[in-house]
RNA sequence: GCAGGGUUAGUGAAGCGGUCAAACACGGCAGACUGUAAAUCUGCUGGCUUAUGCCUUCGUAGGUUCGAAUCCUACACCCUGCA
C-alpha cells in the first residue's frame, strides 16, 4: 500500500498515514501499548464482554475494551472501581480501556429519562431510582473508572420522524455539554501525569448541514479524539454510507475517528475506506450468544437453522479464532445454542469478534 | 372385585353443549438484532391452502341433540382408595 503521508506524528498520541484510497493506518499510543488502526473495540458494557473471559477477548486481536459510564455506575459503583485500580485492573483486562459516556443511554433509554439542561435523569429500570447524568458527573465517574479513554457526555436523538424535531436541539445541547466535558474534564486532569483522552461527539442526525456543523464545532475543541454518534441506530444502510461519506473529506486528519456503535462487517468496511479509525458495537456479541455468525465474504448465518443441526464441518475453514482452530463443529455449535448453552454464545462470539478483527487487520 | 378420578394437538396442560382447529407453557420452524434494560424480541406452528373457505381432529365405538372436546352407554388403558 503506497503512503502518502505526511501527517505522522510519531510521540503523540495518534499518528497515522493517510493513503489515497481515502483509508487510514495509524497507532493510538495508550500508556505502554501500541495500538493499530483501524480497530474494532468489543464492548464490556458492565465490565466484561458478555460470556467471554478477558484472554478469550483478547484473542481475538483486541486491544481496547469498552466500559459504560451508566451501567458501571450503578453497579458496582465507580468508587469500587478506583479503588480497584481502574477498569483495567477491576476486569482484569490489564489494557487499554474506553468508556462511553451515557449518552447513548439517553437514547436507548428514552422512555424511562427526562433530559434538561442540565443533564438527564434516569430511572434505573431495575428498581426505579433516579440516577443523575451531567457533562460534569460523566467526567468524574469517567475519571474515576479509570479508562485511557474517555467520551464527552452527548445527546443521543432517535431518527424516528417523530424526533426529528429534536435533531437540531439535540446537536446544539451536545455541544453546549462538550464544553462543559472539556472544562471539567480539564479540573480532573490537572495533576495527573497520566490524564485520560477526551473524544467529543459529533450528532447531526441524517442532516449534512448539522452533521457538518457538529463535526466543525467539535473539531474546535481541545479534544483528542473526534467520534461520530448518533448513527446505527435504526437508519437504512445507504442513508449511513451517505453520511459517512459526506463527513469523509470534513474530518481532521491529525486526530483519531471513532464511528460510535458500528461493527457490521459492510458498514466497517465502507467506513474504514471513509476515514474512520476506530469502531465498537455489541453486534458480534450479541449475534454470537444469538446463534449468527459471519462467515467468509460477509455471509451471514443463522446457526440454530436446521440444515446445521448434522453440519460435522468447522465453522469457517478461512478464520483464525480459537473456535475455528480448535474445529469446533456446525453441528456442535447449533446444538449447544439450540440447548441454551452458553458456552455457544462464548465460542460464536469470538468468531464474530475475530472476523471485525480481521476486517480492521486487513487494511492495517 | 368395589368405589372414585382420569385419557385434549410433538410434550405438559386449560376448556366441560354453540362464539373450539381448541387458551397457555414448552418444544419445533423461521426472522430480527449496529456507542447492550437484549443468552433477548417477533412471527408461524392439524391438513389443504392462505380465505369472514373447506376437510380431519379432543382414548375407541355407539347414542342423545338443530349442534358434542363438552351429555349418555359400552369398551380399552392409567391413577387413587377399599378389599
Amino acid at each position: 500500500m503506497p503512503k502518502s503521508s505526511d501527517s505522522k506524528q510519531t510521540k503523540s498520541f495518534f499518528a497515522c498515514d493517510n493513503l489515497p484510497s481515502g483509508v487510514r493506518t495509524g497507532t493510538l499510543a495508550l500508556s505502554d501499548v501500541k495500538v493499530s488502526t483501524p480497530t474494532f473495540m468489543p464492548v464490556a458494557t458492565r465490565g466484561t464482554a458478555k460470556g467471554l473471559t478477558v484472554e478469550q477477548v483478547r484473542s481475538t486481536g483486541a486491544k481496547i475494551l469498552l466500559g459504560n459510564t451508566y451501567h458501571l455506575y450503578l453497579s458496582p459503583g465507580p468508587e469500587l472501581v478506583a479503588k480497584a485500580g481502574g477498569l483495567a485492573n477491576f476486569s482484569h483486562w490489564q489494557g487499554p480501556t474506553l468508556t462511553d459516556s451515557g449518552g447513548f443511554q439517553v437514547f436507548s433509554l428514552a422512555n424511562m429519562r427526562k433530559i434538561t439542561e442540565e443533564g438527564v435523569e434516569f430511572a434505573n429500570p431495575d428498581n426505579g431510582d433516579k440516577i443523575k447524568l451531567t457533562p460534569e458527573t460523566a467526567m468524574q465517574i469517567q475519571h474515576d473508572l479509570g479508562a485511557n479513554i474517555i467520551m464527552a457526555f452527548d445527546d443521543v436523538v432517535s431518527l424516528d420522524p417523530k424526533h426529528r424535531h429534536r435533531t437540531e436541539e439535540a446537536v446544539e445541547r451536545t455541544h453546549r455539554w462538550l464544553e462543559r466535558c472539556v472544562a471539567e474534564h480539564k479540573k480532573l486532569s490537572k495533576g495527573k501525569a497520566n490524564p485520560p483522552k477526551l473524544f467529543g461527539i459529533a450528532q447531526g442526525g441524517l442532516d449534512k448541514r448539522l452533521r457538518q456543523k457538529s463535526l466543525e464545532f467539535i473539531q474546535s475543541q481541545p479534544v483528542d479524539g473526534v467520534a461520530i454518534g448518533g448513527l446505527s441506530v435504526g437508519e437504512a444502510r445507504a442513508d449511513m454510507h451517505e453520511m459517512l461519506e459526506f463527513m469523509a473529506p470534513l474530518y481532521d486528519s491529525q486526530r483519531p475517528h471513532y464511528l460510535m456503535g458500528v461493527g457490521h462487517p459492510t458498514d466497517m468496511r465502507f467506513a474504514i475506506e471513509h476515514g474512520i479509525d476506530m469502531f465498537d458495537c455489541v453486534l458480534p456479541t450479541r449475534n454470537g450468544r444469538h446463534g449468527t455468525i459471519w462467515l467468509e465474504g460477509d455471509v451471514q448465518v443463522n446457526l440454530k437453522k436446521a440444515t446445521f443441526a448434522s453440519d460435522l464441518n468447522r465453522l469457517d475453514d478461512s478464520c483464525d479464532c480459537y473456535t475455528c482452530e480448535s474445529g469446533y463443529s456446525r453441528a456442535y455449535l447449533h446444538h449447544l445454542i439450540k440447548v441454551g448453552e452458553s458456552t455457544g454464545g462464548t465460542l460464536l462470539s469470538i468468531h464474530n469478534l475475530r472476523y471485525l478483527q480481521r476486517i480492521c487487520e486487513s487494511y492495517q
